[in-house]
DNA sequence: AATAGTGTCAACCGCCCCAGC
DNA sequence: AGCTGGGGCGGTTGACACTAT
């Protein structure tokens, strides 16, 4: 049994508006505002819309400075930022970016952005090979072209690794460098680890590597500070370095979230198993940001790590989380099921850690 | 010129959150 | 405390435009 529909479907005009109706909309709210009803509103207007719609043509096309396509490469890195450190979160990437409404973003994101992402990462993966192997594409074989795309597959991991590697940098007390937090790996989980190795993964850079080699009893360890089994459920909160105290429910560990959104950098991480997932469920992994990579456990287990980091860094950057914390003092909307914030991601950006995550996503 | 394929984007759908009762 | 309904959001759809064959 679902919710009743808003309005009567029936009695609603659906579809493109006409400039007239565009016409009355406007003038309407410009005159008397929204009146904190959209509901209510078409009716006062005389216009056969679902309230929703209203509110939808208002705010995405009919409200004042609104501007339509022609990004910036400023704008388009700032997209690009926030969505690797956010993901879809639309309505905070556009409260960042003046005149542009969730909905252009998310367009263009889908149609054109991820796409010059991608394309650019192949482009330059593509290069390297050819340039490391001294061939032209022209020259090669079958044989060799199997091979590039073999490698072009294992780009999505490196994707997936150059992404953890984002977040390490931009958070030191993050899981990554937290190897106390790291679960203990299964035998196919290290398979799976020294094929990504094999494969060419920087195992110093990698710490689903340095996961396999570091010491069992920090596995255990892991279980122990968790008070409960290896690989059951376990949600941490981590205040200081090296130092967690599980949070055993989960709505104790949403209000954890809630709270801390906006001020603090709480960051989620879903753990599922990596090896089941092919190259095209990574991409979606990272390009859709299902915010759920990282390392193998049982589904019905899922693992999650929040960290609560701030507090451990410097008011100067706190001084840079501004506009973040701004934004979420009006955006309380759960962030229960997505990354967390790097919020300084802005500034790094300028600053390097950007431009290593550019090594193959350089938009410019 | 006709058709198929692809890209773009406005708009809708349905879910979730939260204030008000 | 529980229910209801509106607002807000992200995901998806479908119509139209453009391009390739």
């Amino acid at each position: 049994m679902g919710r009743a529909p808003c309005c009567e479907k029936a009695n609603v005009k659906k579809g493109p508006w006409s400039p007239e109706e565009d016409a009355k909309l406007k003038a309407y709210i410009e005159e008397n505002g929204t009146g904190n009803n959209w509901i209510a509103l078409p009716q006062k207007i005389g216009l056969k819309r679902c309230g929703k719609s209203c509110r939808l043509r208002w705010l995405n096309y009919l409200r004042p400075n609104i501007k339509h396509g022609g990004f910036t490469e400023e704008e388009d890195n700032i997209i690009c930022s926030l969505y690797i450190s956010i993901g879809s979160r639309w309505s905070i990437i556009a409260a960042q970016l003046p005149g542009r409404t969730d909905n252009d973003i998310k367009n263009y994101w889908n149609t054109r952005l991820k796409k010059k992402l991608l394309g650019k990462r192949k482009q330059t993966q593509m290069n390297r090979l050819l340039l490391a192997s001294g061939q032209d594409l022209k020259e090669s074989n079958g044989l060799e072209e199997n091979s590039l795309l073999q490698n072009l597959s294992n780009s999505a991991l490196e994707r997936l690794q150059l992404h953890m590697q984002l977040q390490t940098q931009q958070n030191p007390l993050s899981f990554y460098n937290n190897p106390s937090l790291w679960p203990k790996l299964t035998p196919l989980q290290q398979k799976m680890i020294q094929t990504l190795q094999a494969n060419g993964l920087n195992q110093n850079q990698s710490p689903l590597y340095a996961s396999i080699n570091s010491n069992e009893n920090q596995a255990h360890e892991l279980g122990q500070k968790s008070g409960i089994n290896e690989f059951a459920s376990t949600n941490f909160k981590v205040n200081e370095v090296g130092k967690s105290t599980p949070i055993d429910d989960f709505d104790n560990k949403k209000n954890v979230v809630d709270k801390n959104v906006g001020q603090e950098n709480t960051r989620e991480l879903h753990i599922q198993g990596v090896q089941d997932f092919t190259q095209l469920e990574i991409d979606d992994m990272i390009l859709n940001n299902k915010g759920s990579i990282g390392l193998n456990l049982p589904s019905e287990n899922q693992q999650i790590v929040e960290f609560d980091c701030f507090n451990e860094i410097d008011d100067g950057s706190r001084d840079n989380l501004g506009w973040w914390s701004n934004d979420f003092d009006t955006n309380t909307t759960s962030s229960s099921n997505s990354w967390g914030s790097s919020s300084n991601i802005l500034q790094n950006s300028h600053e390097g850690i950007y431009q290593d995550y550019a090594l193959g996503y350089n938009l410019q």
